[in-house]
DNA sequence: AACTTCATCAACCGCGGAGCT
DNA sequence: TAGCTCCGCGGTTGATGAAGT
């Protein structure tokens, strides 16, 4: 790869723009404080830090270190444990790498499955769908979106970003599709689901039966005053990260793990019921027949074809804002 | 055998939120 | 309240090996 020249010029070219850059922040550090500066704390600037791929000696290094002091204060930590990295660098290569949990090997047809749905619901938020794949690291999840199953979605004629036909029918006037949302660029970075979907009970819950079973009345508590889903989890440090509203307190980790649970579950339920009826082209794309459970969940799992896809941009925003 | 193209994935980069002072 | 640091995220890059010519 990148035997293309005039690729390996822009390369080049690029490379010596950010040696400048970097040159020249060492030489005139900017006095105003603005955020961007953070970035190129001593962390980033690569002076004397080795980079690219890790030795098995580095790797032993770090996972010594961190299996006797722990994870964290990554800035710090390279040098304590020895090594010439970044933190950054560090905390990627035991995140991705070292951890004892990070399961290796393909991924199999049923996390496949797991990814896709996740897909469907959070977009492009990674890490949320590596919480709910034990063993799977974002960076992980990423690669094999880009490099599978983004291609594989394209081949059936889906558009991976939103779930729904490439080529929708030429003789519909409906609206286009509306753009996806953009995806939070940095949602709650600390989502620490109590369980995953794989481990749940293997309980049958589908989203509106929750709210019964969990005593919460769908046209009250589970509503803020706009009428929108009352999403979010508590901080894994036990305050809130938002103010904004505190009816966000009820809805804990656990609530919301078993919510993202129904709404999954509730997604393969309807679409296993369009295939005994219909069989669908792809059951991806399928739309939300009417199947009388009149909650407005149907709202948020009906992504498919468009009934109701202003609820679902709507519903799709308070994700955004709430992980 | 030599070269090119393609696919994969580990690692890097820049950004923004959280928390502290 | 502003400034700073740390951390974690998603997007992107590029080294490497496999497959094709």
């Amino acid at each position: 790869m990148n035997k293309n020249p005039t690729r390996k010029k822009d390369i080049y070219i690029r490379e010596r723009e950010r040696e400048r850059k970097r040159e020249r922040e060492m030489r005139n550090p900017s006095p105003s404080g603005s955020k961007k500066i953070s970035t190129t704390t001593p962390c980033c600037i690569k002076v004397g830090l080795k980079r690219g791929p890790w030795t098995p000696e580095e790797d032993e290094l770090l996972s010594t270190y961190i299996n006797k002091e722990g994870e964290g204060r990554w800035r710090t930590l390279p040098k304590r444990a020895g090594l010439l990295r970044c933190g950054k660098s560090c905390r990627l290569r035991w995140m991705n790498y070292l951890r004892p949990s990070v399961k290796r090997g393909q991924i199999a047809p049923d996390e496949e499955d797991l990814i896709l749905r996740l897909h469907r619901l959070l977009g492009n938020r990674w890490s949320l769908i590596a919480g709910r794949i034990p063993g799977r690291t974002d960076n992980e999840i990423k690669n094999y979106w880009n490099t599978h199953l983004s291609k594989k979605l394209i081949s059936q004629g889906i558009d991976p970003r939103t779930h729904k036909p490439l080529n929708p029918n030429p003789n519909s006037h409906a609206p286009p599709a509306p753009p996806v949302p953009k995806p939070n660029p940095n949602p709650n970075p600390n989502p620490k689901p109590n369980f995953s979907l794989l481990e749940e009970t293997g309980r049958r819950v589908i989203g509106s039966e929750y709210l019964v079973e969990n005593n919460l009345d769908e046209d009250d508590s589970w509503r803020n005053s706009n009428g929108l889903l009352k999403m979010g989890v508590q901080s894994s440090h036990g305050n809130d990260r938002s103010n904004e509203d505190d009816e966000m307190d009820i809805c804990t980790d656990d609530i919301f793990s078993s919510f993202l649970n129904s709404l999954i579950n509730e997604d393969m339920f309807i679409q296993q019921n369009q295939q005994n009826m219909v069989a669908p082209s792809d059951p991806l794309v399928s739309s939300l027949p009417s199947l009388g459970y009149g909650t407005f969940w149907e709202a948020t799992v009906s992504s498919g074809t468009g009934a109701n896809e202003d609820e679902q941009g709507r519903f799709e925003d308070r994700i955004d804002k709430r992980f």
